[in-house]
RNA sequence: GCGGUCAUAGCUCAGUGGUAGAGCACUACACUGACACUCUAGGGGACGGUGGUUCAAACCCACCUGAUCGCACCA
């Protein structure tokens, strides 16, 4: 046993358990274990990407549960990993080649595969090691990556699997474009936000009318080459008469019709809609029903594509929609233009606005929809908290058909093979002269089949289904609803029972973390800390329990390094109170308390750990960690700390002590049953310390997890330590309100109300740093007094004492026990009260009100004399 | 527009029907033999508003206001 250092230095701790971890193959999950298992699949980070603090939270919980898992006697696999993040990581790649003089394009498919791979493997792993920085217990040797030959395999026959059954179809529909990466993209990697745009009023003259011109409003004038009709609505009186006539596009001057459709809102700009049925979803829809044709007048990289007009061709979209207005002014057709707020969808990655476009694209027809909506309002999964299911469900009832092909080269090629007129489906060429489909697969369309393509056959076996999700609700859409269609579409357990299928039990949604102002985190606002940075000031332990401590189930956090702080001063306090225990010597790890002879505070710590155990197992259970943590917090601090602790120091200070070996016992049996319940959250402070005080031979990562004791407490010791410990706070008041300072030693006098032990006695004395504790039967005269559950306590000043004072703080005793009387009394003089109200309730608050009346009588007595 | 969430001390948040809580911040005190990453004391709240249910509402219900997030959007 070496001694503790005076302060905790987290850090060649941390480095020193968790390589001793990694040694002791202690995170290894056993498929032929016997113990019930226990399950967690990552969800994996971009390959390249680098620890967040929306990591630190989403892993450290997972930690959480698996240590907590381990210690309850399950066999945990909790299986690590890696998405490769198709799009991210080739444009990384794609802007290096740029800043190295070339592109993509030029070094060719191979090359650039090549070139990714190389990257991925410079930049790769980095936040697995930081995962291991902060104590994550992953079974490291079965770390998957969704680009791994297997993995790869996996998602192509998948995909067979579904053309096979129908479900996956080709098409050339409108899609999600976005210009700065050149691909489609999904419904929900678009993300809606409000614009400050412009809204031109412009007018096109009726062809059949001279001189008559319709007004329309756009927000869009760059696409009026694509133009091909102009719509109105069928019972507008103001338009109807021209449906059927045509009207002149100003470029390139053309004659469009005027067509009615009900989707015009009347009430919206001049109830006049240029229709484009390339570039809008609506137009496109519109153009259908009234066979229009489609001009499509965009590059795909966003540019103007339009020779026709040469003024506009290959400008930019932004640009050229200012050239557009510019152009209608000059040609004395707009009208007006005024300043508007719409929302343009973005694409999530590229950050540009995107664009509807027209192209041919693969596209999955969900299976199982019904099913996957079931498994959840069944309960199959639950969700935490489970307002999201409400979400989820919105979603299965609108969903869409998924764009999975991307116009990129990194990530699962399409496994489609053309030759002339033929297409065939299938993971290899099937010989000479075919060509494969050159687009890749959306990144999500690996990742929903992570939560068993991730196991061996073995692990399958044992594992699947997972106990838990614990992810955000940002991706309740692209991951988790997905996954769970993978699970019940692809029937991993080889069964076709639902409840077998389903990928995992539990999903946890974490909140979002954002600054104190309530902002997101990010790297442009420059409010995002960097985790290890963190680590390095305040210890892992100390970020896991601070951040852990400010998450609420559900709710977003305002995050500040103060919070951090404070979880390293905790790490503090309990480290100095393990050092603390170890200077008192004899340390025994199979201490029973029931074996020696117990103070009164001995027994209320007792049962307070008994009462801790019970709450934090509650609050484990209902996935509320905020609570746990809070909940230990408390505990350490307060009751363990300044309570028992320093009224330990009474035993540990007199040889003599009847109690000593009673306290020195409960001390052990109290403190080996925090660290248990805290080594979740801070694995490396409690395993050091397990070891330091040699609670267990080996590591706590597999120590028993405390069991309530449910004893028959002694009640009377309990009850009476509680009045010791408000005889004592009220002495501190007392001591405050005269300016008396701590260590001062006065002398106090004390007329009980019942019994004090010669024991308990002393340790008040000791507590009190008093000079002495007299017992008495008469009140003093003209001294200062305090009423307490132990009795009346009075701190004789030898004539020093300033009596206005004491009157006045006596009097306002007295107006906060009136006002107690006063509350009591409207509720007991209520006749329907007293009524409808439980006879045990009346009976508290008739308590209530005669201690009040008691306390009433002695301070009124109290002030007489004083008067 | 539809749906969700939130509103409690200066700040961050606990508190599921019966006397308003914690941490931080603030004020004062103490370099007290575990800890200054500390100790002790203190001040500070008509629980967003209005109604309703109830013997009893911070808590349940309705509406309102404000913030925020999904989804769908009108060019």
């Amino acid at each position: 046993m070496s001694e503790l250092a005076k302060a905790y230095d987290p850090n060649p701790i941390s480095d020193k358990h968790y390589e001793n971890w990694l040694q002791s193959g202690h995170f290894h999950a056993e498929p032929s274990s016997e113990k019930p298992p226990f399950s967690i699949v990552i969800p994996p980070p971009n390959v390249t990407g680098i620890l967040t603090l929306g990591h630190v939270l989403n892993n450290s919980i997972q930690d959480i549960l698996c240590r907590r898992a381990r210690m309850q006697g399950k066999e945990v696999l909790w299986l690590p990993g890696t998405d490769h993040a198709g799009l991210a990581t080739q444009t990384k790649v794609e802007e290096s080649l740029i800043d190295a003089g070339t592109s993509k394009d030029e070094i060719g498919r191979e090359a650039f595969l090549e070139k990714t791979w190389e990257w991925t493997e410079k930049h790769g792993g980095i936040i697995i090691e930081q995962l291991k920085k902060i104590g994550c217990s992953c079974d490291w040797e079965r770390e998957k990556f969704t680009m791994d030959d297997d993995y790869y395999d996996a998602v192509s026959e998948a995909f067979v699997k579904l053309y096979d059954r129908g479900h996956i179809y080709r098409g050339y529909r409108m899609v999600n474009w976005c210009p700065s990466t050149q691909s489609a993209i999904s419904d929900e990697e678009v993300i809606a936000t409000p614009q400050n745009s412009k809204l031109y009023t412009m007018k096109y003259e009726v062809v059949e009318e001279p001189g008559t011109f319709l007004e329309i409003a756009t927000t869009r004038p760059e696409t009026i080459m694509g133009d091909t009709a102009v719509a109105v609505h069928p019972e507008d009186d103001r338009y109807k008469h021209m449906v059927g006539k045509h009207c002149r596009r100003p470029f390139p001057q053309a004659d469009i019709p005027i067509i009615a459709d009900d989707h015009l809102d009347m009430e919206f700009g001049t109830g006049v809609l240029k229709v484009t049925p390339a570039h809008d979803n609506a137009d496109f829809e519109i153009g259908q029903r009234h066979d229009l044709p489609v001009i499509d007048i965009l590059h795909p990289d966003g540019s103007v594509n339009c020779p026709d007009v040469p003024e506009l061709n290959g400008l930019d979209r932004f640009k050229a929609r200012n050239k557009a207005a510019e152009m209608l002014e000059e040609m004395g057709l707009l009208i007006k233009t005024e300043k508007y707020k719409n929302n343009v969808g973005f694409s999530e990655r590229g950050q540009v606005p995107i664009e509807p476009r027209l192209s041919e694209q693969w596209f999955l027809k969900y299976p199982k929809t019904q099913e996957t909506l079931s498994a959840v309002l069944n309960g199959h999964v639950k969700f935490h908290p489970e307002r999201w299911t409400k979400v989820y469900q919105h979603w299965l009832d609108n969903i869409q058909d998924w764009c999975i092909s991307r116009q990129i080269w990194w990530g699962h090629r399409i496994p489609v093979w053309y030759k002339n007129d033929e297409i065939k489906c299938q993971k290899n060429s099937p010989g000479e002269g075919w060509t494969q489909d050159p687009d890749a697969l959306d990144t999500w369309f690996s990742s929903w089949l992570w939560a068993y393509q991730t196991m061996d056959a073995e692990c399958q076996k044992k594992f699947y289904p997972t106990s838990v999700l614990v992810t955000g609700p940002d991706i309740i859409f692209l991951w988790v609803a997905r996954m769970i269609f993978a699970g019940l579409e692809f029937e991993p357990s080889g069964t076709s029972e639902m409840k077998q299928n389903i990928p995992f039990k539990d999903v946890y949604f974490t909140g979002l973390i954002r600054d104190n102002r309530g902002r997101k985190l990010s790297k442009s606002l420059g409010n995002s800390p960097d985790p290890l940075d963190l680590v390095t000031k305040y210890g892992a332990d100390g970020l896991r329990f601070g951040l852990l401590r400010v998450a609420p189930q559900g709710l977003d956090i305002r995050y500040d390094e103060k919070q951090i702080e404070e979880g390293r001063n905790f790490c503090n306090k309990l480290w100095n109170a393990c050092r603390f225990r170890q200077m008192q010597g004899d340390i025994d790890p199979n201490a029973n308390p029931y074996d020696h002879q117990l103070s009164s505070y001995a027994h209320l710590i007792l049962k307070q750990t008994d009462e801790l155990i019970e709450k934090v197992d509650k609050h484990y259970d209902n996935y509320q960690f905020n609570q746990v943590a809070g909940t230990i917090y408390g505990f350490v601090w307060t009751q363990f700390c300044s309570r028992y602790l320093e009224a330990a120091k009474a035993d540990f200070n007199d040889e003599s002590s009847a109690t000593r070996a009673g306290t020195l016992a409960t001390f052990d049996f109290v403190l080996s049953r925090i660290l248990r319940l805290l080594h979740p959250f801070c694995p490396f402070i409690t395993e050091e310390l397990w070891l330091d005080l040699n609670y267990g031979e080996d590591t706590i990562q597999f120590a028993k997890w405390p069991q309530r004791l449910e004893t028959n407490w002694d009640e009377a010791a309990t009850t009476q330590a509680e009045k010791i410990f408000d005889a004592l706070d009220q002495s501190r008041s007392l001591r405050g309100e005269f300016g008396i300072s701590a260590k001062q030693k006065v002398k106090f006098s004390l007329k009980l109300s019942g019994e004090l032990a010669s024991g308990d006695q002393a340790i008040l004395e000791s507590l009190m740093s008093a000079e002495s504790l007299e017992l008495i039967t008469e009140a003093p005269a003209r001294t200062p007094m305090v009423l307490t559950t132990l009795g009346d306590l009075f701190l004789p000043l030898d004539g020093v004492v300033d009596i206005e004072k004491e009157i006045a703080r006596i009097e306002k005793a007295l107006i906060k026990v009136d006002e107690d009387i006063t509350r009591e009394n409207k509720k007991l003089s209520n006749t329907k009260m007293i009524e409808n109200a439980p006879a045990e309730k009346v009976a508290e608050w008739r308590q209530v009100l005669a201690d009040a009346e008691e306390r009433k009588a002695k301070l009124t007595e109290q002030l007489s004399h004083l008067k």
